[in-house]
DNA sequence: CATGAATGAGGTTTCATTCAT
DNA sequence: AATGAATGAAACCTCATTCAT
C-alpha cells in the first residue's frame, strides 16, 4: 500500500508553500492599491510597502507591472466564470437561477469590493494598462459571461418561459442592471437589503414596468 | 439711435475668433488620443501632433494635462444635461419620453464615439485622473442625469403609467440599460438598427420579458 | 543768423522721445520685477504686463532678457561713479568728503531701493545672469568705485590725515560697511536715521572702537 | 553583560555607511556646481555628471533640487554658528577673540572657496531660490551670528575694552568687513597673508584710521 | 530568496524668442 | 510701432526595472 497518499498539489515543500503564500500577499496588496488609485497612479513602491515586501521581491513573482494586474484579474475571473455557469445549469427555472445569478453578483460586490472596481474600471477602458494580446485574453473570459447567459436565455425562450424578444436586448437588460447593481449597489449598506431588491428587481424585468401590459403581442 | 447693435458675442474680433476655433481643434485632438489610449497612455506630444500644433501650444489653452481632460467632459456634459432635461420633460407619456431618450442617446454614442468611450472609462474609473474637486464637479453634473430620470420616474408612477417598484431599481435598469447600450451599442452597426432596436427595448422593459405575467400584483 | 539752435539732444521727434520714454518705463518695470523676482524668476511676460507693455514690444529696445538687466544696471551705475567722483575730489577733507560719501550712498539706498537691491544681488553672484564680456564690462565699473576711493585715501595717507594701513585693508573697510549700510540700512526706517547714524560711524572708525589707544604707533 | 556596547552612532551598516558617503558626495558636486554656474545656471544634469550619478540618484537623497541647494547650506552653517560661539565666548579679550574669529573666517574663505561663494551669493538675494519658509530658516541661522558678535561687543562695552557706539554700527563694521574680506580675500594669494592683514585691520579698527585722535570724546 | 540603491528613458511643464498681422 | 499666438529647446522630476550584495 502507497504511504505516499499525497495528491501533486499536497506535495509543495515548504519553499513552495511560502512563495505561493506570498504571491498571494502581493496580490491582495496590489488589488488594494490599484482599486483606490487606478493601475496607472498606483506605484510598485507603495504596493511593495503594502505587502511589506520589497520592489526587488514584486520580480520574483511577477514579470512587471503589467503582469500583476493581469495576474489579479485572471485568476478570479476564471473562478467566476464556472461560478456563473453552475448557477445557469439550467436546471431551476429561469427565473430562480437568474435571481440566483443576481444575488451572487450582490453578495461578491460586497464581499470584494477592491477587485471589483479594479475589474469594472479596467474592464471599461478596455483593459488599456495591457497589451493587446493580454486585453484581449481578459475581455474573452468576459465575453464568456454574456455567452453564458444568452444562451441560458435562448434555452428559456424555447422552454416558453420567456416572450420573443432580441438577445441583444435581454442580454444588454440583464448585463446592464447586474454591472449597474455592483458599482453602485443600488445605495445599498448591506448585502441583505441588496439581495431583497433583487427579488423585486426580478419581478420588475419579468413582468414589466408598466401598470397596464398594453401592446403586448405574444408573436 | 445706436447703431452699433452687435452683442458682446458677435464682437469678437477675428484674433479672438481664431484663438477659439484653435481651441476646439486641440480639445477635439485630446479627445480623439485620449479615447485611442486612455488619458495615462495619451501624451501632449501626440495630442500636440494629432492637434497639429506645437506642444507649448497647448497652454496656452489649457493651465495642464488635466485641465484639458476637464475641458473637454465639462464643455459638453453641461450640454447634455440639458438636452436630457428637455427630452424627458413630461409633456408628453413616460413611455414615449424614454423612447426619445434612449435613442438621442443612441445617436450620441454614434455621432461622438470618442468622446463617450472617454467619458465612460473616466466616470467608471471615478475620473481618478483629475483631482478630487474637479472629479467631484464632473459626477456632481453625472448625478444630475439620475435626478433628472428619476424625478421623471416617480411622475409616472403618480400618473399611473409605471406599477410601484423602489426608484433605485428603475434608475438601475434604465441607467444600466442605457449605458451599456451607448458602449456595445449592442453590437449593431448603424444608427437605425440600433434606433429600431429600441422601440422593441422599451416595449421589453414595459410589458416584461416573461410570457405568463404571473406574479403581477398592483400593490 | 541761423535760426536752429537746437542742441542735438532737443532735435528728438515726437516719435523718438516717445520711444525713450517708453524705453525708461520698461526699465523702471522690469527693475521692479527683477528686485523682487531675481533674474531667473522673473519672467517677460511679468515685466511686460508690469510696463503695461506687450511681450513683443520689450524686443524693440532691447535684444533679450539679458539686455534688459544690463541696460538697467549700466544706466545708472555711470551716473554713480560720476557722482563718487565728484564727491571724492580732494577739495575737502578726507573725513568729510567720506562722510559725505556715506550720505549720498544712504539717500541713494532710501529712493532707490528697488535698483540697489538688484545691483547688490547681481554683483555678489558676479552678474552670473550675464554673458562673461557683459559682466567683466560692469564689474570695471565697479571696480572704478573701489579705485577712485583707495586713490583719495592715498592722497589723505599723504596729507596726513590718515595712519598708514595697507589700502586694502582700508577699503575693505569701508566698501563692506558702505554695502552693509546700503543693504541693511542698519535697521534704520528713515533716510534721515541713517544720516545721523554715519556721523557716529565715520567718527567710529577714524578714531577707534577701543577705549584705550593702545598700540598705536605711528611707524 | 551586554558585549553589545556599540552606540547606534556606530552601528551603522555598510548600506547604510554608503548612503551617506554617496550623499556626501553628491553634497560636494552640487556645491561646487551651483557655486560656479549660479542655482539657476546649474543644472540636474550637470551635477549629477559631476557626482558621477545618475540624475534620478540625487532623488534618492534629496527631495528636489531647492532642497539640495538647502541641505548644502543648512549642514555647514549650523556648524559653523557652533564654531563662533565657542570662538567669542567671553573667556579672552574681546580684540583676540575678534582677531580669532576673523582668521578663523578667513581660514574658511580658503578651505571652502566653493561654499562661501555659494552662500554669500545666495544669501545676498535672500535665498530667493528657495521657498519663504527655507529661506527664512536659512536667514534665521545667519542672523544667530549676528546676534552673537553684537552681544559679545556689548559685554566688551561693560568691560571697559570698548567705547560707547551704538550696536548696529559696530556690528555693521564688523559684519561687513568680514563679509567683504571673505568675497575678495583682499586680493590675497594665500592664506598665511590673509592673517597677518587681519591684525592690522584688527589694530586699525580698534584704534582708528585718522592720524589725531580728534573728536574723541570718552562719554 | 530578498533587498533597495541605482538607472535612464520618457513625461509634463516653462518661457525666451520670433513673426505674421 | 505694437501685438500676442506660436514655437521648441531644455529643464525638472517620476518610476518601472535591474542587479550587486
Amino acid at each position: 500500500m502507497n504511504l505516499d497518499t499525497k495528491k501533486p498539489s499536497e506535495t509543495l515543500s515548504r519553499r513552495e508553500r511560502e512563495k505561493l503564500a506570498h504571491r498571494q500577499e502581493i496580490l491582495i496588496a496590489a488589488t488594494r492599491v490599484f482599486a483606490q488609485k487606478g493601475f496607472f497612479n498606483a506605484t510598485l513602491d507603495e504596493i511593495a510597502h503594502e505587502a511589506e515586501f520589497s520592489k526587488g521581491a514584486l520580480y520574483l513573482h511577477f514579470s512587471n507591472k503589467e503582469d500583476l494586474l493581469y495576474s489579479i484579474i485572471e485568476d478570479k475571473v476564471d473562478k467566476y466564470v464556472q461560478i456563473v455557469n453552475k448557477i445557469l445549469s439550467g436546471k431551476k427555472s429561469f427565473k430562480v437561477e437568474l435571481t440566483d445569478y443576481y444575488k451572487k453578483m450582490a453578495a461578491f460586490s460586497f464581499d470584494e469590493k477592491d477587485f471589483f472596481n479594479l475589474l469594472m474600471t479596467q474592464h471599461t477602458s478596455g483593459f488599456s494598462a495591457l497589451s493587446k494580446e493580454k486585453a484581449k485574453k481578459l475581455c474573452a473570459i468576459h465575453d464568456k459571461v454574456n455567452e453564458i447567459v444568452t444562451v441560458r436565455a435562448e434555452k428559456a425562450k424555447e422552454n416558453g418561459e420567456l416572450r420573443d424578444f432580441p438577445p441583444a436586448a435581454v442580454n444588454g437588460l440583464i448585463h446592464g442592471s447586474v454591472k449597474n447593481m455592483m458599482m453602485t449597489r443600488w445605495s445599498f449598506e448591506t448585502v441583505e437589503e441588496l439581495h431583497n431588491a433583487v427579488d423585486v428587481f426580478i419581478n420588475m424585468i419579468f413582468t414589466g414596468i408598466a401598470k397596464e401590459r398594453e401592446g403586448y403581442s405574444d408573436k
